[in-house]
RNA sequence: GCGCCCAUAGCUCAGCUGGAUAGAGCGUUGGCCUCCGGAGCCAAAGGUCACAGGUUCGAAUCCUGUUGGGCGCGCCA
């Protein structure tokens, strides 16, 4: 409808400049806003004040004559000019009611674009450490990135999601340190648990699971696994029993202990996910790039570059050559590659995959990264805009107005999965992508649970089950609900169902501002409205008690708002139940 | 110290990239048909959009400064 009315509007603009009202040059793109109140109608454009002072008139001088130049349209019932210079629109009441029968034609498929001329997107989101099961602060890069990816695709992009799993660097080497001393308990040996590996309870089943299967292989005397590891320093001691570790174990025995760990802790992780309703297209591994020299290979590529150099033994990026405030080390003086390094490389590599565009998730606190991993597209000679990274703020967590640290090392944090059990999947996620992502939360989780019927998630999901419910009655109580089809739509014209109408009709665009803004909050507001204004309408009016005619018009009606509260909550991932 | 993010009703948050009288939920108060599901509906009360300047026809929105809060500034990831 917006491009019907923009269509119009150039149309008289076009002849305005024919007759020497405005100069050619000015070829302003006309703007329609969605009115906030009904005596505005129910579109409105302010090109009569922006062109006003360009071509020397009055803006409501130049409105009127922009409205004079317009051609007939059927669509249009009123066109007002108002305060300073608005041009307010009044649809015909036919025009309006159409979108009933576009969207139940349309199906799935309306508020969706398919024509996006294929730009290619990949989202990586949550990418937690595998070392321990999600917490509620991941939940929300969860649900935000899935939201965005189906969205991203609803607007005809070409969408992939791809979790980067870190399973390389040191704390894949404290992990299974402390996987291995867990071990050694149950094999009844006396070690000193260090307080900086890692607590959580997850570790004793992992530990568990090499015990019953592998028996007492892995074992060694306390006295020899302990033997000289007394550093001052705790982070040292830990590097000295990770030393110890690889001597006592081997090579392949290590690998084992790690490798038991590392697919115990990415199964769970990608479990809780899909229990989410968070499905990736990839799990890409970080030592996969090691492993296949693609590290080394953008190392190489970089120095190529010219911006990489040597200082203290250690390679450096010249990373302050693009805005960053300081240059970063690439390889270590030890000789291995930074966790920078392999995330150029792996960034490197989805350009190489062929993406327009690079949306990263990150947790607010990784903003400081941001400058010199756009610092190290640049040099490789890509533009830097085609990285989006897109920042997650942390939900603070309240348990009994006490605010919670939570640490994946201490093993004190709520997970994902709690948080699952508690509330469901549906209301945590609905809860999480209300905020839009750059504003702090507070997540009360007593509140989150004492809510949890009160959570708005019903209150749209409702909305749905109520409406299919209408039918499951016409059918029990066997009445005719006519042809829907070809049901006189316009008959529709109490106030509720007007409103109704022009709710449904802003679907697309919600869809499209949403994707836009990365804002799939913009969705659970939209559907909250709809389904407001449906549950409004319920009180107000009976269907099924309807004269036969107008019963189909409003069947017809509540069908299509059905249809769109089924979207939108696709869009966030959130299930659209027929009952409650 | 430097950098990034944030500040809107008692609480939790929207505000469509500068529009007309700033909106929801929760909470508070008062109402709703023997009828399609009361997990619902209607109404009332509640605001100096942190503060001070600036930009213009017009600012919660853009710019500068101040205050207050969060986060970051490793050869960790």
């Amino acid at each position: 409808m917006k491009q019907q009315l923009q269509s119009l509007f150039a149309a008289s603009l076009d002849q305005l400049r024919r007759d020497g009202v405005l100069a050619p040059e000015q070829l302003l793109e006309v703007r329609f806003d969605r009115t906030r109140q009904k005596q505005h109608g129910d579109f409105a454009t302010n090109i009569a004040l922006s062109l006003a002072k360009a071509c020397g008139r009055a803006p409501r001088e130049l409105a009127q004559l922009i409205v004079d130049a317009l051609p007939a349209a059927p669509e249009i019932a009123k066109v007002e000019i108002a305060g300073p210079g608005f041009i307010n629109v009044f649809l015909a009441a036919d025009s309006r009611v159409h979108v009933i029968a576009a969207i139940r034609d349309a199906g799935a498929g309306y508020g969706r674009r398919t024509a996006a001329a294929g730009s290619r997107v990949i989202i990586e989101f949550v990418s937690a450490n595998p070392t321990g099961p999600l917490h509620v602060g991941h939940g929300r890069g969860a649900a935000y990135g899935d939201s965005l990816a189906r969205l991203l695709a609803a607007t005809g992009c070409d969408v992939s999601t791809e979790y980067y799993v870190n399973d390389a660097g040191r704390q894949m080497d404290i992990l299974a340190v402390s996987v291995w001393l867990r071990y050694l308990e149950l094999c009844g040996e006396q070690v000193v648990f260090p307080d900086n590996a890692y607590q959580g309870d997850y570790i004793f089943d992992i530990a568990a699971t090499i015990h019953r299967e592998g028996g007492e292989s892995y074992r060694h005397p306390a006295e020899t696994v302990m033997d000289g590891i007394d550093a001052e320093d705790l982070e040292s001691r830990l590097d000295a029993l990770i030393q110890r570790a690889h001597k006592l174990l081997g090579p392949q025995r290590y690998q084992y202990v790690l490798g038991v760990g590392l697919d115990a802790l990415t199964a769970d992780i990608r479990g809780d996910l899909e229990q989410f309703n968070v499905a990736y297209d990839r799990w890409f591994s970080e030592r996969s790039l090691v492993t296949d020299h693609h590290v080394d290979a953008a190392i190489q590529r970089l120095a190529k570059s010219g911006h990489v150099f040597e200082r203290d033994g250690a390679l450096w990026f010249r990373s302050t050559a693009f805005g960053d405030e300081k240059d970063r080390v690439v390889v270590r003086e030890n000789g291995a590659p930074t966790y920078f390094a392999s995330d150029i490389a792996y960034h490197l590599n989805k350009l190489e995959r062929g993406y327009d565009r690079l949306i990263d998730v990150w947790g607010a606190d990784h903003h400081g990264y941001m400058p010199r991993m756009k610092a190290a597209l640049q040099a490789l000679g890509y533009e830097p805009d085609r990285l989006v990274v897109l920042l997650v703020q942390f939900a603070a967590l309240y348990r009994g107005g006490q605010k919670v640290s939570m640490s994946t090392r201490s093993g004190e944090f709520v997970t994902l999965r709690e948080l699952r059990h508690e509330v469901g999947a549906d209301a945590a996620r609905f809860f999480y992508v209300q905020r839009k992502s750059e504003q702090h939360m507070d997540f009360d989780l007593d509140l989150a649970k004492s809510q949890s019927n009160e959570n708005p998630v019903y209150y749209v999901q409702y909305a749905h089950a109520r409406i299919c419910s209408v039918f499951r009655q016409a059918a029990e109580k066997d009445i005719d609900t006519g042809d829907l089809d070809n049901a006189d739509l316009s008959l529709l014209g109490e106030s509720h169902e007007v409103e109704v109408v022009d709710t449904l009709s802003r679907f697309p665009e919600v869809v499209h501002n949403a994707a836009a803004n990365y804002g799939p909050h913009q969705v659970a507001y939209y559907l909250r409205n709809l389904a407001n204004n449906f549950h409004t309408y319920y009180n107000a009016h009976n269907f099924l008690g309807a004269p036969p005619d107008l019963r189909c018009a409003r069947l017809a009606l509540i069908d299509a708002t059905r249809q769109v509260l089924a979207n939108g909550l696709d869009l966030i991932g959130v299930g659209a139940p027929e009952q409650m």
